[in-house]
RNA sequence: GGGAGUUUAGCUCAGUUGGCUAGAGCAUCUGCCUUACAAGCAGAGGGUCAUAGGUUCGAGUCCUAUAACUCCCACCA
């Protein structure tokens, strides 16, 4: 029996206990179910907690876990965590105000071991107090040796397949991280900045050159200096020396087509330096590199005077100077977008550095064609893929210059420089720990290490294989790909979606799975993405499950549209807490009248009662439709649509055959008990992937312990495989309206709804109505039912006279 | 500048392949203790579907243009 009154608190951990202790949500390698295998996105452990859009994500992923399993598949819902690399590191670096310089990368490795472990509970907690159904007994976390070994073999069998190489060529350099980034780590914001007029000399003339320029600390590393050949203001200095101020060097004057007339002054400054164009310009027109900043963020010696200053202080420095020799003769304020590191916000340079890169450039048509071949959801997110993937201009930077990261399983030979890889046999491997085996082939046995650390993406773009390798010790292998679904929010199309189809596509020439789900931010009223850093987090996931219930806080996560960002709002949370106690008292109520319910379906059956399964065949339709397309909000509209119909019309008009069968008759009764069974049964299901806890309780109560099942979560939805019939719906729909127009009159004259309608008259209403007259007199306390033939339907109620 | 999305009631959003009078929830208003539920129930009001054209017997839905907002990319002279 159920208790009078719904306790969140007690009956949700109830449930997890007991979900957990039986391991319902194990998955059983050797079903012969077909394999539903998702590739859950692991939580990055960058902060002590998690946050509402955390709660957000992983409620649509459980929803669809629980669909798939609950339609009959074997469904693999991994968890782990994604904590190797920069994200991690900053955040304990930061924590505990940690110098890198007086710590090696052992003890600074250790200290953020120790972190993690401390954080991966919390995280663990929450995700089963909403009551996910993701195995938390057996999770991996990317900095973990499975991990390190699958992406340390991916580093070697790339390599092998030439693939990967190294090289000095221009990185992308965060001078405050100190350490190379990829492109997908790149946020351009916008700031505020100063276009400075200055001028250049010409040799050998009194002319001056007008250049325009952001960036004059560059000025020492200038190399030349371009005109557009056809700007006839400049081309006759053409093949002429112009002079740089300040550092008066001379340098040629070219003609370059990409010198835009209408930009600036139409002359630019050429630094072959600090800018993506001008390291472009470099190789074009085989220019000299002059290296202008350090790896610090700080002027080299070719600044002169300035060298060791910071950028902007150097930038400052040399503008004052400028100012005072008369060689600045204009400045204007700007705001331009300027590219920044997403982690810390600090400008990205360009600088010019051995790295480890992966090869993407030549594979740029493959990529395209495999993010076509993806089935995004929702579809327009696939072009935003595409997009990036056209692009693209650089190769994949994999080698940070970290300290907590993946290591490189790499060596060189101290002697003749060549790069030796570790076994495979003996992955993973620290170089900085252990040297190889055998000696280099020039007899050297003295190696050096590779100090840098991989990218944390050259690690998570292996989720797919890390996660399948937990339940299929599969290692590096392809086997089980593609998987069914990835999910993430549309940040990570560029980045997370993006770098593990490259992988997938590399090693193994498969896509990493078929379907890609895109889900939107929760924000704000204002429509600002809810994070922490903004403070504008009314609530903590922790706080909303307390104060609301997992169930409560799951069905707001639900209420979403794919791809859409949804607003954080406390009416939805008040909507879902009257929801989960409607579907407490109408199931308890219904189930009341049910001991003695049949259990197959009886032969003669009210009009209202086939009605109300046949609405339920609707909805079901729906329904599936919609989890299709993996639009979990409008699929659970339709089931909450129908469960109100549910209370409001049917069950207000079974109710009376299922007090009085002594009026109504024991047949009336039966019927009405086999409909209201079977739907409510069906609506439980249905509800259960949304919120599980108070459906669980319920249905383990009542038809689930009669049947002797385990749990709601691992039955199989309640199917009738009927085909929908117009004819019912519209009658029905009529009774509907006539039992509305009844309710509309006495509401409309301030009566009560128990008052009695002496006579009311139906006209224009098809023959079948008269089947449901028992219904309709009973649900609206009407005496007498009068028929008329007409043309047009018509309702007339004549209450009795007040 | 290139790409994408959004624009429907006061608010948040549905509206499949064009098809009766454009829907829901919240909010507002009115009423009702009715034998599950007053944290409930019944009912009502509220919309030039961003704008302007076009296709069509018929357009919220398709086409063209425009505007506003959001996101991604490019833009550091």
């Amino acid at each position: 029996m159920l208790d009078k009154k719904y306790n969140f608190k007690e009956t949700e951990k109830k449930w997890q206990d007991a979900w957990k202790q039986s391991k319902i949500f194990a998955f059983n390698t050797q079903s012969r179910l077909t394999k539903y295998l998702i590739d859950t996105p692991p939580p990055t452990i960058s902060g002590p907690s998690l946050h509402t859009g955390h709660l957000f994500s992983y409620t649509h992923i459980d929803v669809i876990a629980r669909h798939y399993r609950m339609s009959g598949y074997e469904v693999f819902f991994p968890m782990g965590f994604d904590n190797n690399g920069l994200p991690s590191g900053r955040y304990v670096q930061k924590k505990y105000n940690l110098n890198l310089n007086n710590l090696s990368r052992e003890q600074f490795t250790d200290k953020c071991l120790e972190e993690i472990k401390n954080i991966q509970p919390i995280y663990k907690n929450l995700f089963e107090s909403l009551g996910f159904s993701c195995n938390m007994e057996n999770t991996y976390s990317t900095i973990d040796k499975n991990s390190q070994k699958i992406s340390q073999q991916s580093f070697i069998e790339l390599y092998n397949k030439g693939e990967i190489f190294r090289q000095k060529s221009a990185t992308l350099w965060c001078p405050e991280c100190k350490t190379a980034i990829a492109l997908s780590e790149i946020e351009t914001k916008e700031k505020e900045s100063k276009m400075n007029y200055i001028y250049f000399g010409i040799a050998g003339s009194d002319e001056k050159l007008e250049i325009a320029t952001t960036r004059p600390e560059l000025l020492p590393a200038c190399v030349c200096v371009f005109v557009n050949p056809e700007d006839k203001k400049h081309k006759h200095l053409i093949g002429k020396k112009a002079i740089t101020p300040l550092f008066h060097k001379e340098v040629p004057i070219l003609a370059n087509e990409e010198a835009l007339m209408d930009k600036g002054t139409g002359v630019v400054m050429c630094c072959t330096f600090g800018d993506e164009a001008d390291m472009q310009w470099q190789k074009t027109f085989n220019l000299p590199i002059i290296e202008a900043i350090t790896a610090n963020g700080r002027m080299t010696d070719i600044a002169g005077e300035f060298a060791g200053l910071k950028i902007k202080e150097a930038r400052e420095k040399i503008i004052e100077k400028l100012k005072e020799e008369n060689i600045l003769y204009k400045q204007e304020d700007i705001t331009h977008l300027v590219a920044t590191h997403e982690r810390c916000k600090c400008d990205i340079e360009i600088l010019s550095k051995q790295q480890w890169f992966i090869s993407i450039l030549k594979h740029q048509q493959e990529i395209f064609d495999a993010g076509q071949k993806c089935k995004w959801h929702p579809e327009s997110m696939k072009k935003r893929f595409l997009n990036w993937v056209e692009g693209l201009k650089w190769d994949w930077c994999i080698s940070r210059q970290n300290f907590f990261g993946v290591p490189f399983p790499v060596w060189y030979c101290a002697k003749c420089g060549k790069v030796h890889l570790a076994d495979i046999k003996d992955l993973p491997v620290d170089p900085l720990k252990t040297t190889p085996s055998t000696p280099c082939e020039c007899g050297s046995n003295e190696w050096i290490p590779e100090k840098d650390v991989m990218d944390t993406w050259a690690t998570s773009s292996l989720t797919p294989l890390i996660s399948l390798n937990l339940e299929f010790n599969q290692g590096l292998s392809g086997e089980n790909l593609p998987m069914s679904l990835r999910p993430n929010a549309h940040d990570n199309i560029r980045v997370w979606d993006f770098y593990t189809i490259v992988k997938a596509l590399l090693h193994f020439g498969k896509l990493p799975w078929n379907d890609v789900v895109i889900s939107g931010y929760v924000v704000d009223e204002k429509g600002e993405k809810i994070s922490k850093s903004k403070g504008n987090e009314k609530m903590s996931p922790q706080q909303l499950v307390e104060n609301y219930s997992a169930d409560v806080a799951r069905y707001w996560a639900s209420n979403v549209s794919m791809g859409h960002d949804t607003i954080f709002s406390l009416e939805q949370l008040a909507n879902g807490s009257k929801l989960v106690q409607k579907i407490f008292n109408a199931s308890k109520f219904v189930l009341s009248f049910l001991q003695d319910a049949p259990k197959d379906k009886p032969e003669k059956m009210e009009i209202m009662d086939k009605w109300i399964l046949n609405e339920l065949q609707i909805a079901e339709e729906n329904f599936d439709r919609y989890m299709k397309e993996y639009e979990i909000g409008l699929a659970l509209k339709e089931i909450e649509k129908l469960f109100w119909n549910f209370c409001d019309n049917y069950i207000e008009i079974a109710k009376n055959r299922l007090y009085k069968p002594e009026i109504y008759g024991e047949e009336a009764k039966k019927s009405a008990q086999y409909s209201a069974s079977f739907v409510l049964q069906a609506i439980l299901k249905y509800f259960s992937i949304y919120m599980p806890h108070i459906t669980e309780e319920i249905y383990m109560n009542s038809f689930g312990q009669a049947k002797k099942e385990k749990s709601i979560h691992t039955s199989l939805y309640l199917k009738q495989n009927a085909v929908v019939d117009q004819n019912l719906f519209d009658l029905g729909a009529d009774v509907v309206m006539i039992v509305s127009r009844i309710r509309g009159e006495k509401s409309q004259n301030n009566l009560s709804l128990k008052t009695e309608v002496e006579k009311l008259i139906l006209s224009g209403f098809d023959e079948k109505i008269k089947l449901a007259e028992q219904d309709i007199k009973a649900v609206g306390s009407v005496k007498e039912i009068i028929y008329q033939d007409a043309k047009q339907k018509n309702i007339e109620v004549f209450l009795k006279a007040d």
